[in-house]
RNA sequence: GGCUCGUUGGUCAAGCGGCUAAGACACGGCCCUCUCAAGGCUGAAACGGGAGUUCGAUUCUCCCACGAGUCACCA
């Protein structure tokens, strides 16, 4: 069975990568109907966030993403937190020790900084890698402080396959004795992850394209204890535009790349899937661009995943999230819009059909209330809006005739529907002799005091109903006289 | 700097030896229209460079250039 696993380390927020990331490994395991499981990686004692899992966990939550073994619910194969497995990492490093693969080293840090400070291009020196078993034990029983170190091989290449990438080969001169056991006792990612992806069973190891090149250590790992090597998914990285052009790794710097910055800034979560699993894959049959989570579990494989990395387009993401909030139904929407809706709503506007208007408007949440304020009270306008060339509407006498007439035939118009008052305001354009377009202009004008508005005159009409309408034309009359 | 990977329009991308090199976003034009949005039609816009292999290279190989990633007691 295809396992696959998510393996964040808690830093408070959800990186937009790092969710593609999950997206990508919950879909390998998905589309063969195997398991996905989330393992926390908080090995780094340092960088602890408070309450980072939690972020974690309601990300996935929001955006379906549901996992099978986890820290919240449990399995077969946990803990799930690193933090609380610290004790096996602790046998398996000294296991490893016993095979030779690894070693103790008892360098001080002050010894490593002056190295790095003498040489800053080549590693750790390998100072403690031929310490006889005595010395070791000498220092041990002195309780000097150590930290255990993989033991590379000095020569020749180690190679592994990558499903995406193809074969990778690295000179094994050019990996270094790197630290699998801190000196705090903690191990770091560079053991831990292998340790835990062999002990729950992870068939395929989905991540970023930065381990490429770290990736023979951990095999040397696997091979080292005699274990069946996962496959390999390496992910194109996501880049963000910096703003002299370039590009670089998708970071904080780039504006809003949390998933939580971009729900707040009122994205949907399935708008945002949908976009960034088209970032770095393609479809078998990409006639369509719109997939839910279900379609992306039946048509994601692995080998539509490109290798070249992505640059994330926000303009691309906010047609996708248009899109999704216009096929919304109302209700949908109006509960989704709601906690963006700041401005105090009067009672005699209709709601529902404003929000309507609106609806097919907006390509984010958190323009709502910008583009509702007209509806709720009209701001001041120059009376210049009125002039039109292309309704040749050129001097203000024909807008006062307009809006006199208007006024009259509304004010003996009690059904505010938006098809009676269009049947309605026709008759004054027909006495007046003008196009309805000039007529509608200078109504919508009017009744909005803006040049674009969501919606027609009569529609806005239909909204603020008869009595803000009314008063809104003598508001322009006077603005007339 | 060493190593690894990558390079199709501004961006996402299809293509896997022979094509007028798809499509989407953004941009321009036109249509529709009670303004806007939506929709329809349409335009401009790409294979980094050089050698090879081949009857034929965007596609295969090599070199170069450029870009990115990585070289932590971070993951």
């Amino acid at each position: 069975m295809t396992v696959t696993r998510f393996a964040p380390s808690p830093t408070g927020y959800m990186h937009i990568g790092n969710l593609r990331t999950a997206l990508y490994s919950y879909l390998v395991a998905k589309h063969d109907g195997g398991k996905f499981i989330l393992r926390i990686e908080d090995t780094d004692r340092e960088r602890l966030v408070e309450g980072a899992t939690d972020v974690i966990i309601s990300t996935l939550k929001l955006t379906d993403i549901v996992y099978d073994e986890g820290p919240n619910i449990g399995g077969p194969n946990g803990p799930y937190v690193q933090s609380e497995r610290k004790e096996i990492y602790l046998e398996y490093a000294r296991k490893l020790i016993d095979l030779g693969a690894a070693y103790y080293c008892f360098c001080s840090k002050e010894r490593l900084e002056k190295l790095h400070e003498s040489d800053s291009t080549s590693g750790y020196d390998r100072h403690c890698r031929n310490l006889t078993k005595e010395e070791v034990e000498a220092n041990l029983k002195a309780g000097l402080p150590y930290v255990i170190r993989q033991k590379m091989p000095l020569t020749g290449t180690t190679s592994y396959y990558d499903e995406v990438f193809g074969e990778i080969s690295m000179k094994n001169e050019e990996l270094q004795d790197q630290i699998l056991i801190k000196a705090d006792g903690f191990p770091t990612y560079n053991f831990c992850h292998v340790i835990d992806d062999h002990l729950m069973g992870v068939t395929h190891v989905v991540r970023g394209s930065e381990y490429l090149t770290s990736t023979p250590k951990y095999v040397l790992l696997y091979d080292a204890f005699g274990w069946e090597r996962p496959k390999y998914v390496h992910l194109p990285l996501l880049m963000g535009k910096n703003e002299d052009g370039s590009v670089s790794k998708l970071s904080k710097r780039h504006g809003a790349v949390s998933f939580q910055d971009l729900v707040n800034d009122g994205y949907l979560p399935e708008a945002i899937i949908n976009y960034i699993a088209l970032l770095g894959w393609c479809p078998k049959n990409n006639e369509s661009e719109f997939f839910s989570l279900e379609d992306l579990k039946k048509v994601f494989t692995i080998d539509g995943i490109s290798k070249s990395p992505s640059v994330f387009d926000f303009e691309k993401l906010l047609w996708f999230n248009g899109e999704y909030i216009h096929k919304l139904d109302d209700e949908k929407f109006l509960s989704l819009v709601k906690p963006f809706v700041k401005t105090q709503i009067p009672d005699n506007l209709n709601y529902l059909k404003m929000m309507q208007l609106l609806k097919t408007r907006i390509s984010k949440l958190s323009e709502i209330d910008d583009k509702m304020s007209f509806f709720v009270s009209l701001g001041d306008y120059d009376k210049e809006l009125f002039l039109n060339k292309k309704n040749k509407i050129s001097d203000y006498g024909i807008v006062k005739d307009i809006l006199t007439e208007a006024k009259s035939v509304l004010s003996a118009t009690d059904n505010f529907c938006n098809d009676n008052l269009f049947s309605s305001l026709l008759t004054v354009a027909e006495k007046l002799g003008v196009k309805t377009g000039t007529l509608m202009w200078c109504v919508r004008i009017a009744v909005s005091g803006l040049l674009a508005t969501p919606g027609g005159a009569t529609e806005i009409m239909e909204v603020i109903g008869k009595k803000e309408s009314l008063s809104r034309i003598d508001f322009a009359l006077n603005k007339l006289i």
